[in-house]
DNA sequence: AGCACGCCGACT
DNA sequence: GTCGGCGTGCTC
């Protein structure tokens, strides 16, 4: 008789402790076992085993039920990943280890399971068969799997007839499922001096190394994580590549398929549960060798990795926005460092945390700073308020429609980007002057031109448009305020009547595959220009764009967000990095109020180092991330009061503790969904010492104090 | 998180 | 009288 230690399925503060049980079953750490647990049945995680004997309990203990697993789902890695996961994040361990395994295999009493297929094979030849009946026995006997179905598409019944005789027998296995397609061979292109020293030094250094590989955009970061990757297989070993968002990445999918093909998984949250379950299987079986994928795929569960790429390290979508609030990179950090092995973080303009280490040679820095025969994009900024005196009130200024007009009629491409969605970000009635809210929001609703609609942003709630006021009932209509990209669309219809224009934003490509039919859709020319928000800044590689406007560059710069202007100049540079990638001349036309800005004169230059080192002044004088570590306390609830009062008692209990730091003042957040938040901000020199306060909040709150108000931990927030 | 227990309001 | 609202406590 063993005692043994679980982990129940309930991802809660509350419960996030082992559960003692007497087991009589053959059973290993990292199984999953079927327990009681209060009135009812959990699936449990076994932690540790002990003998009975040497075990003494408070409790009376049950038993378990029964043993799930045959083999153990979590390895000693992945539960010491989960512990990491665990003090870093401040989220309970069983959030970590779900966040770490596809849906089918979470430890949950859930209904979901593997898809299953019927298999027949022939178990007797010693009966006589009609000739039809032996061809279906030759036919079951040529196959390695026989599906039922395949064989009864065949023979008919002829196979029930066989298993009825005793001749087959069939049975269930778990489906194959095929995840994307294939792609064409992806050849090796002769590298350029500068990737193959790159190459070199990382090849030449085994083990453990983290490196930052600072890459203008079009200097061939992809090549080298191939060639890499490619020498790492060559050794029997694994590679993860991460990218931020793997619908606006179909080219590095292409390639790297094109390059592996079969030796490749594909692995981002797009995937419904079944196709999941089918890549990470292929994983855990030793079938692939390569993965490419978004945030999750950083866990897959390789047992022998060589490398790991995080492409696009900036990216902000690294980052888990619910819990665990984990950073892909520090899990890639965690695993380099367990399998022993180089991680690359590679990005054309680094976040500062990563470019700061870099500089104390925490990480080593590699860089590729020339285009492959491509010359940089020329930047120009254009002032718009000199637009607004030469009496040109639209949204496109003069130099940036000259330079449009010259590309277009070259039968060369255009890109626009413009972050706002909608028509009109603010409707006033005419009557009563109130702006109209989002029922539910304390946001003002959007004017959807096109689908006659309004919106909420934040909530995605949508009405019809009517012209009457919801608020006085008049009928004098609307003041729209602000402008919106459906708006800029309108004005290019008007003013480039003889273009076709494409518009990409979260209107446009809501259906499934939305993102790639629209990029396919101008790749192939269908259209001559292409407008969109945020997301056409990353990644795509249109090589007969030559004309790239950001028509309202100011928009981030205003946010109060020590980060904003960090962001800003990430966000440009790498929507610049989308004109001029083929022979032809780039051109980059940044329309700004803030012309004297400091940070366009590097943007200009495209010194990204000179702009980190006169940032990072800010950042030392008004002591912010990379010079402290930083974390947000968030309550939130459908009453106000009580939102308001935790956030109040843990600020109060903060100032109590009175560390060595800063505790910023409660502060409200917008009302989102009937949910009001509170939040603190604090600030400390030391990252043990800033885990060990957030833990200390959760053991206080939610644990001694049992407060049923929502409370959110952030350890290093990415936004402020 | 679930689920049961328990204590107060509006109904067959 | 009791059905059910959700505040509170507990889980080996």
């Amino acid at each position: 008789m063993k005692v043994i230690e679980v982990y129940v399925e309930h991802p809660v503060y509350e419960i996030n402790q082992t559960f003692s049980y007497y087991c009589d079953f053959e059973v290993q750490v990292g199984m999953r076992v079927l327990v009681p647990f209060n009135h009812t049945e959990l699936v449990g995680l076994v932690h540790a085993i002990h003998d009975a004997s040497e075990a003494s309990s408070d409790y009376d203990l049950k038993s378990v039920i029964r043993v799930i697993d045959e083999e153990i789902l979590l390895n000693d890695e992945i539960r010491k990943l989960a512990k990491y996961m665990e003090s870093t994040t401040i989220a309970p361990y069983m959030a970590c280890v779900q966040a770490m395994l596809p849906t089918i295999l979470k430890p949950k009493t859930s209904t979901n399971s593997a898809k299953m297929e019927r298999v027949v094979t022939i178990i007797s030849e010693k009966m006589a068969f009609t000739p039809k009946e032996q061809r279906c026995v030759d036919y079951i006997k040529s196959k390695d799997v026989c599906f039922y179905s395949d064989a009864r598409k065949e023979f008919g019944n002829t196979v029930r007839q066989l298993v009825v005789k005793g001749a087959a027998s069939e049975y269930l296995v778990e489906a194959k499922t095929k995840v994307g397609k294939d792609y064409a061979d992806y050849q090796e292109p002769e590298l350029s001096d500068e990737q193959k020293a790159c190459i070199n030094k990382i090849e030449n250094n085994h083990g453990y190394r983290p490196y930052l590989l600072y890459g203008v955009t079009g200097a061939g970061k992809t090549e080298v994580y191939l060639q890499l990757a490619k020498q790492v297989i060559e050794r029997g070993q694994s590679v993860i590549i991460l990218v931020p968002e793997i619908g606006l990445t179909p080219q590095m999918v292409a390639r790297v398929k094109g390059r592996f093909h079969d030796l490749v998984a594909i692995y981002h949250s797009k995937l419904n549960n079944q196709e999941k379950y089918s890549e990470y299987m292929r994983i855990k079986r030793g079938e692939v060798k390569v993965v490419v994928g978004t945030r999750s795929a950083i866990f897959m569960p390789f047992d022998n990795l060589g490398l790991i790429i995080v492409d696009e390290e900036h990216d902000k979508s690294y980052k888990q926005d619910s819990t665990p609030r984990y950073h892909a990179r520090d899990i890639a950090l965690w695993r380099g460092q367990y399998h022993n092995c180089p991680v690359v973080m590679a990005s054309a303009t680094p976040s500062f945390e990563s470019y700061a280490r870099a500089s104390k040679n925490v990480y080593e820095l590699l860089t590729l700073t020339k285009r492959i025969n491509v010359r940089m994009p020329e930047i120009h900024l254009v002032n718009m308020k000199n637009e607004l005196r030469r009496s040109n009130p639209y949204l496109l200024s003069k130099d940036l429609k000259t330079a449009m007009n010259e590309a277009l009629s070259n039968g060369e491409q255009v890109i626009l980007l413009f972050n706002r969605r909608g028509y009109a970000p603010q409707m006033e009635c005419k009557s009563c002057h109130k702006v109209i809210k989002c029922p539910h929001c304390d946001i003002s609703l959007s004017y959807h031109k096109e689908e006659k609609v309004v919106k909420c942003h934040y909530c995605d709630y949508v009405t019809p448009f009517i012209s009457t006021c919801p608020v006085c009932g008049s009928n004098e209509g609307f003041n729209f305020g602000g402008v919106g990209i459906q708006k800029l669309e309108e004005e290019l219809n008007r003013d480039f009547k003889d273009y076709k224009v494409l518009r990409m934003d979260r209107d446009t490509t809501a259906r499934k595959d939305g993102h790639e039919a629209i990029i396919e859709a101008f790749g192939r020319h269908e259209a001559d220009i292409l407008i969109g928000t945020q997301m056409i800044a990353k990644g795509l590689d249109f090589p007969n764009v030559t004309v790239v406007g950001i028509v309202n560059a100011d928009q981030g710069m205003n946010r109060p967000d020590f980060r904003s202007i960090e962001d800003t100049f990430g966000f440009l540079s790498q929507a610049s990095g989308r004109s001029g990638r083929s022979s032809k001349q780039g051109k980059v036309f940044i329309q700004t109020y803030d012309e004297e800005h400091y940070m366009f004169n590097y943007l200009k230059k495209n010194d990204y180092h000179g702009f980190f080192v006169r940032e990072m002044k800010f950042r030392h004088v008004g002591n912010y991330p990379p010079y402290c570590y930083m974390a947000a306390i968030t309550t939130s609830d459908s009453s106000k009061e009580k939102a308001q009062n935790l956030a109040y008692a843990i600020h109060e209990y903060l100032l109590n503790k009175h560390i060595d730091g800063k505790v910023y003042n409660v502060t409200e957040e917008t009302k989102v969904q009937d949910t009001y938040r509170y939040r603190i901000l604090i600030k400390v020199k030391n990252n043990d010492m800033l885990e060990g306060i957030l833990k200390d909040i959760v053991d206080e709150f939610k644990v001694k104090q049992k407060v049923r108000v929502k409370l959110y931990i952030d350890n290093n927030p990415l936004t402020v």
